[in-house]
DNA sequence: GCGTGTTATTTTATATCTAAAATATACCTC
DNA sequence: GAGGTATATTTTAGATATAAAATAACACGC
């Protein structure tokens, strides 16, 4: 058998496992919880920053995302009384965003549960197995992409 | 250090690379063809079956989305002439979906430069460690998941 | 032949993302 | 301290996803 297409194939059994996991954790999250993934990201990011909590701006940064998605996915969050917007004292175009105490008991359930479903999920891998992946994965590089394209346009 | 938290650690070690590597190739192929990834993904599964094309149904276990995103994902791609859609004349329910000699001249163009991008992201493993990755990467198992969550509900 | 039910696909409503425009406020220079 | 510039955030428009309702066509039993 031929290796040619070996990184092309590395590649979809990376984004299969990825897609696989990030959607059976979306569909527990939303039927126990009624919440997606993307905003258990945001009350994950929240709960780190404690009470000080975090800019629109860092929060944006931190989830890897637009910053008009920090936005609206915040939006229900603060409707439902988990998240809490104010401005930021120091700077009056800034928005500090942070957890409500509702919002750090319902995350920490959500937590508790996420980290089951994944302990079951990487149940088949040893610590040293994951170990391995997790060197291997860092080894990755999409910055590659981005140089080779420019390098074409 | 403790391991409490290396099933996790790896998900999101995961999680990361693959999100990295997804949004370097969807911003390539939108920068240098136009097409999203979800369209590349389209026309790879539709150059796979040949001149016979896919039904939708086919086709949308193929991308493993919804029915209704394969409707809307070949509709720019058949109204910029790469993709055809026929009635089943078996089956006057079922569509069939096929690349017109446009959208496979496309593609060829987008699989190879696709390949090229892979292959630089995947440049610093050897073919010996991306065999590792993928064995590894089977045994990750979202169904754990799916059960877990009903035994909780 | 004709209702009845099943199946294939599309449509619709909603959620989430991005990129870019709009808004609002701070900061800097004079 | 007034005006221009930079920065933080929100809004808007468009793409892509899902789930559920609607549509359309086949197929079976009578």
């Amino acid at each position: 058998m031929s290796d040619d297409r070996d990184a092309v194939r590395t590649w979809l059994a990376l984004l299969g496992a990825s897609r696989g996991l990030e959607k059976a954790v979306d569909t527990g999250l939303r039927g126990r919880f009624g919440h997606s993934i993307s905003r258990f990201d945001v009350l994950s990011a929240l709960d780190r920053a404690g009470a000080e909590g975090l800019r629109a701006g860092a929060l944006t940064e931190r989830l890897m995302v637009s910053d008009g998605a920090t936005t609206q996915v915040t939006a229900p969050l603060i409707r439902e009384g988990l998240v809490r917007r104010i401005s930021d004292p120091e700077d009056g175009r800034a928005a500090i965003f942070s957890l409500t105490k509702k919002g750090a008991k319902l995350f920490a359930g959500m937590a508790a549960e996420h980290r089951q479903w994944i302990d079951c999920a990487f149940e088949a891998l040893t610590p040293a197995q994951m170990k391995s992946l997790r060197r291997l994965l860092v080894q990755i590089d999409p910055v590659n992409i981005a140089r080779s394209t420019k390098d074409a346009a």
